[in-house]
DNA sequence: ACTTTGAAAACAAAAAAAGTTTTCAAGATT
DNA sequence: AATCTTGAAAACTTTTTTTGTTTTCAAAGT
C-alpha cells in the first residue's frame, strides 16, 4: 500500500501532460512502475482516480485562496494576489485536459465548471464589496458583474489562440490585465494602494 | 469534394491542440462540419490523415529551409534564421502529440525522428563546414558533432519540464542557447559577423 | 518453512472508435 | 418539372482498445 498519498502526484502530471485520454491505466501503472491491482486497491475506477487528482488540484487552489483570505491585506493587494494564483494555476488546465474532462467525465467537468462559476466568483465578488466599503473601489462597480467579467480574464488563459501567438510570458499578460481590471474598478485613493502595492509585490506569479 | 486543401490545415490545429487520441474521426467531422463519409473518401483511414497532417507539417518546414538555403547570406545568418525557424516550429509538437505518434503511429514518429535526425542535422552540418570555409566558424568544431548538439537544443524546448517554469518568452529561451552556441563555434571574424547580423534581424521568431 | 505482498502478465468484459452503409434533403442537371 | 447527384446525418457493424479482474510467481518479511 505505497500509493495514495506519495503517487498521486505524479498521477497528476502525467494526466495533465498527456491527457486523460492517452494516459491509459495500463500506461499509468508502467509509469508509476507499480501494477494496475495496486491502482485499484486505492481507486475504485479511472473515474475516482480523475476525481482525487481533480479535487487536489481544486483544493489546493481552495486553501491558497483561503489563505490570502485570512491575510490581514487591503482589498486591493488581496485581489491581485487572488488573481496571480488563479493565472499561475489555470495553466496547467490544458486544452487537450479541459476535452477530455468534458467529453468522458462530464460530472468533473461540471464541478470545475461549479467550482469557478460559484465558488471563485464569490470570493471575488465579497472581496470587491470589501474594496468598496474600504473606499478603494468605485460605488458605481456592481460586484456580481466585475467578479464574473474577471473570471473571463482567467478563461482567455486557457484558449491557445488569445495571446499565445504573441510569445509573452504569462507575468507580462497578467500584469497587462490586471493593470486595466484594477485601473478600470478603483477610486483615486484605491489607485493609489495599487501602485504601492505593486511594487511591494513580486508580480512574477 | 470540399474537402482535401481546404481544411486539412484545420485538421492539423485541431490534432495539434487536443492529441490524435482524444481528436476521433466523429469529432473530427463535427468540427469540420462534414460527414465522415467526405473525409474518408480522400483519406483511406485515419492513418493517413494523420500522415497527410505530419507530412505537410515537415514539408512545411523542409520548404522553408530549402528556400533559406538560397539565400546569398554568410553561413552564420544562415544558421540563426534556420535554428530560429525550427524552435519556433518544435513549439507546435506538444507532448500529447508526441506521445500519441509514439505509441499510436510508431512509424509516423520514426519519420518523424528521421527527417530531425538525419535531413535536418545534414543542413547544419553542411552549413557549419561552410561557415569554417568562409572563416567564420573555427576549424577545430567538429561539424557532425555540434550539428547533433543543435538538435538537441532544440529538443529541450519540446520538454516542459526544462524551461517552461521560467515563463519566458521562447524569443529570450531562443537567443539565450544561440547567443551560447554561435559564441561557441565562431572564429572573432564569425563573431562580428554575428553581432552585425544580429541587431539587422528581428530575432523574435 | 510459511505468509504476505505486489509486480507482471494473462484474461474477460465493456466501451469506444474506426470504418461502412443507409437515409434523406437540398441543389444541380437535363 | 422530373431526375440525378451530392454530401450531411445518423444508424450500423466490426475492429480495436481499454478497463477492470484474476492468476502467476518471485522476493521480502515473519
Amino acid at each position: 500500500m505505497s500509493l495514495a498519498p506519495t503517487h498521486i502526484h505524479t498521477v497528476r502530471e502525467l494526466f495533465f501532460r498527456y491527457g486523460l485520454k492517452s494516459m491509459t491505466m495500463d500506461e499509468l501503472a508502467r509509469q508509476l512502475g507499480c501494477s494496475k491491482k495496486t491502482i485499484y486497491e486505492h481507486y475504485a475506477d479511472k473515474k475516482a482516480l480523475v476525481h482525487a487528482v481533480l479535487g487536489g488540484f481544486l483544493n489546493e487552489h481552495r486553501s491558497e485562496m483561503a489563505a490570502l483570505d485570512q491575510n490581514p491585506e487591503n482589498a486591493i493587494a488581496k485581489l491581485i494576489r487572488m488573481a496571480a494564483i488563479g493565472f499561475q494555476k489555470m495553466r496547467n488546465l490544458t486544452p487537450t485536459i479541459l476535452f477530455d474532462l468534458q467529453k468522458s467525465y462530464p460530472e468533473l467537468w461540471m464541478e470545475l465548471e461549479r467550482y469557478r462559476k460559484e465558488e471563485i466568483v464569490e470570493i471575488f465578488k465579497r472581496l470587491i464589496e470589501r474594496g468598496q466599503h474600504e473606499g478603494l473601489i468605485r460605488k458605481e462597480i456592481d460586484p456580481s458583474v466585475v467578479s464574473i467579467m474577471h473570471l473571463q480574464h482567467t478563461n482567455l488563459l486557457l484558449d491557445p489562440v488569445v495571446f499565445s501567438h504573441l510569445d509573452r510570458p504569462l507575468a507580462t499578460i497578467f500584469h497587462n490585465i490586471m493593470e486595466v481590471f484594477v485601473g478600470g474598478i478603483t477610486t483615486s485613493q484605491g489607485l493609489d494602494v495599487w501602485n504601492t502595492t505593486k511594487s511591494q509585490m513580486n508580480l512574477q506569479p
